[in-house]
RNA sequence: GGAGGGAUGGCCGAGCGGUUUAAGGCGGCUGUCUUGAAAACAGCUGUGGCAGCAAUGUCACCGGGGGUUCGAAUCCCUCUCCCUCCGCCA
């Protein structure tokens, strides 16, 4: 959620942004209209219930003087202003929904630092770091790979649960396990994360507040039965964790790493990427959540892009950095960046991470803020959120760069004390 | 799932239709006193919206939503959450 007064004040601009975002119906002049009416609708409203207010009160004595018929007269009249009061606030309620509504929908503004640019195509490769492997045989994709050595099985995921579901058995079982644990040591003992396990379904209220609703419900599954969301992303829960809260004085920066499964229903993409574990309607995953003063933004968002990008330097495996341009910037996003691992069986960069910095728009949904100072004005947090990193993509990543000759995979170096010393995957 | 009891400001806790601008206490802040501190005494004490250059004014908020009334923390309906007991359960 944007800052009303912004549009109110600037909308040339927040026009300006909305066309860089190709976000072209976002419906700003619609916010401007009703913020008038609202506004012109509260004056009169609450002149009238000042009046109601005294005269109110002015009845109560009258009574107790014992003049009823003063009284009498004066409840005749607050009678008429009382009706006019309810018509107004109807009118207020209306314009107050439609208002939120159209603010909802209005994406977050882009930093000045983002490349403009219409789409994907248009991204930034930042920088590739790592070495890539020279294979003197063809590389195979994972899905060869994995159902060959007995570690993936997809026809049985099929089997339970459809497409785009499989199942892990064995070493690559353990492997995504050692992953997990190995990734948030490192986040935790290293890069000053405290972690969290949150819960995997969550109110509706939840997935407003981080953005996902109301406008991409589509990709979630819910229980209608009893109203509940399963997440998409641990970032729901985790940014959630102090929704409508005021953190005191020298609480932030908060750091919160968390483990969690991710569910998405991927209606959006159907036909894309079906082979494989690369896109699946469940997975895994470990995500990094900050919460910090404004002030601290732009540099957090770079020391979060510096932790993610640390895991991947230390499997090994070639990776690049690529900043999104402002046409392929997620909606509650001021800036983002994504990692990609190189994938030399299936030939592509695998999108493992994506860093994003939201300035104060989650805040603002979630109602999350912090006192500077002690009797200072609250003020709204700065969030950010980034992967670290998505397991399946991993998976294949390891899978494609560690294989050898015979099919064989060698287990990274860092994960061999979470894997019970094994070294080799045949 | 069944039965009952609750939800009031940072915290505890009164209030059950109109001198409540939410009593009182605790905590916190400021001041007086003091060499300093404590104690005592006095004053202050939340969030948001709107109008205004500002001082300030005004409205809303007693778990959420709706209703009754000239007027609701207070009465009615409804939802959520918490607690106690029973049942079931990894």
């Amino acid at each position: 959620m944007l800052d009303i007064k912004i549009i109110r004040e600037n909308p040339q601009f927040v026009k300006e942004q909305m066309a860089k975002l190709q976000a072209f119906d976002a419906p700003v002049d619609q916010v401007l209209a009703l913020d008038e009416e609202r506004r012109s609708i509260l004056v009169q409203v609450e002149e009238l219930k000042a009046r109601r207010n005294a005269e109110s009160k002015r009845i109560g004595q009258l009574l107790r003087e014992g003049r009823s018929e003063e009284a009498d007269a004066l409840k005749a009249e607050m009678a008429q202003v009382a009706a006019t009061i309810e018509a107004l606030d109807a009118r207020l309620k209306e314009v107050d929904a439609a208002l939120f509504d159209a603010m909802s929908r209005i994406p977050n503004l882009p930093l000045p630092s983002v490349p403009v640019g219409k789409d994907d195509s248009e991204n930034v490769v930042v920088r590739t770091e790592g070495r890539f492997r020279e294979f003197d045989f063809p590389p195979l994709p994972h899905w060869e790979l994995g159902e060959a050595l007995g570690i993936i099985d997809f026809e049985r995921g099929v089997k339970l649960s459809g497409s785009r579901f499989y199942v892990l058995k064995g070493l690559g079982a353990r492997l995504q396990r050692a992953l997990i644990t190995w990734m948030l040591d490192v986040h935790i003992h290293e890069h000053g994360y405290t972690e969290v396990y949150p819960p995997f379904v969550v109110r509706e209220h939840c997935l407003f507040g981080t953005g996902n609703l109301p406008k991409f419900g589509d990709n979630l599954y819910r229980d209608v039965e009893d109203d509940l969301w399963l997440i998409p992303t641990a970032e729901v829960p985790v940014t959630n964790l102090y929704r409508d809260e005021i953190l005191p004085p020298g609480s932030l920066p908060i750091y919160h790493v968390a483990y969690s499964p991710c569910f998405r229903r991927e209606r959006m993409s159907a036909g894309k990427d079906v082979r494989g574990i690369k896109r699946g309607h469940q997975f895994d995953k470990v995500e990094m959540v900050k919460f910090v003063e404004p002030e601290q933004g732009e540099a957090e968002l770079e020391k979060l892009i510096a932790d993610a990008e640390d895991i991947c330097r230390r499997l090994d495996v070639p990776y690049r950095l690529v900043q999104m341009c402002t046409g392929d910037l997620a909606f509650a996003a001021a800036a983002k960046f994504d990692l990609e691992l190189w994938a030399p069986g299936c030939g592509e960069w695998l999108e493992v991470s994506s860093c994003s910095l939201f300035n104060d728009f989650q805040a603002r949904r979630a109602n999350i803020r912090y006192r500077p100072a002690e009797g200072a004005r609250p003020r709204y947090v700065y969030t950010l959120n980034g992967s670290g990193l998505a397991l399946p993509r991993v998976m294949i990543a390891v899978l494609e760069n560690y294989q050898q000759r015979d099919g064989s995979v060698v287990v990274p170096e860092v994960l061999r004390p979470y894997m019970g010393g094994v070294e080799v995957i045949r």
